[in-house]
DNA sequence: TACCTTATGAGATTAAGTATCATCCACAAA
DNA sequence: TTTGTGGATGATACTTAATCTCATAAGGTA
């Protein structure tokens, strides 16, 4: 479920940032969805309620978004970028058949600290990244296959 | 180290494909590296001692080789699409920063039999993404800092 | 060597994302 | 409430990443 608007107008004010509409739609269209939507996919979401919203003040709202921990980028096989709300830390199934993205929860994996001894990378996020079927890709496949 | 040409022969022929001089240039163009190209990098590389081959093609023979399992791609959080030789099971790390990708063991996770019970996914593969700053890039913002 | 299938090179095309700039809006201060 | 100002927006041009098309060339087999 999305952020309440007060939630959303306190984390810009803070940040100095003007909250427009466009940035309060973006935001909730993204937190509001189950999947993980390309700047595209939200683009062609929010068209419907508001069609005058340009393409580059979508990227420049996802961007802001990210730049302030409201949002982050999802790393994805694909060409384009794909965005997820904020909340606790979940990995992601990514389906290599139809390019869905999943979350999963795959436990605290406490791999941070070694990381940090072994290679002097400082780490400030991870996430686990599976390929693989989903079950309707999977039942798609075995229907092609009879 | 990358593997001989009589792997490269044997493996495109158990695929039935023709193995061109272009995919074994780039297959061995990606298998020497220490970093994870894109097709770009790859084209450029390639280009000084084949400067006929064409931009096209480097991404064909990328493909093809992603196909047959001999390359994969890595997943990213930028815009163009990054290749790695395969080999034992690894993780990446990102540089936030620079963009670089490197090399990490994160060890056996045992994730896979959960995923498959939870989800309902098949996982064929899964990489773990780790994103903070390479040492490089720590230096250089201590010295901006300072 | 000759044949057939598939790959290649060149360049046009699409898709994803960025840059520019005149205008407009959020928000704070009066 | 009005006004001033920095930052955001819309339109559009541009850049970059990747794909498509098609005539020609090369690989692999007989």
């Amino acid at each position: 479920m999305a952020h309440s608007t007060d939630f959303l107008e306190s984390t810009f004010k803070s940040k100095g940032l003007p909250l427009t509409v466009q940035r309060r739609v973006v935001y909730q269209n993204v937190a509001s969805r189950q999947d993980h939507p390309t700047a595209d996919d939200v683009y062609l979401a929010v068209q419907k309620e508001h069609p005058d919203f340009s393409r580059a003040t979508i990227y420049r709202a996802l961007d802001c978004l990210v730049q302030i921990d409201l949002l982050s980028r999802v790393a994805s096989f694909g060409s384009a970028v794909r965005y997820d709300a904020k909340q606790e830390h979940h990995d992601h199934m990514h389906c290599t058949q139809c390019g869905q993205v999943a979350d999963v929860e795959a436990g605290d994996l406490n791999l941070l600290p070694k990381l940090k001894q072994d290679l002097g990378f400082t780490v400030e996020t991870y996430s686990v990244h599976f390929r693989g079927l989903c079950p309707e890709c999977q039942l798609e496949k075995t229907n092609k296959e009879n």
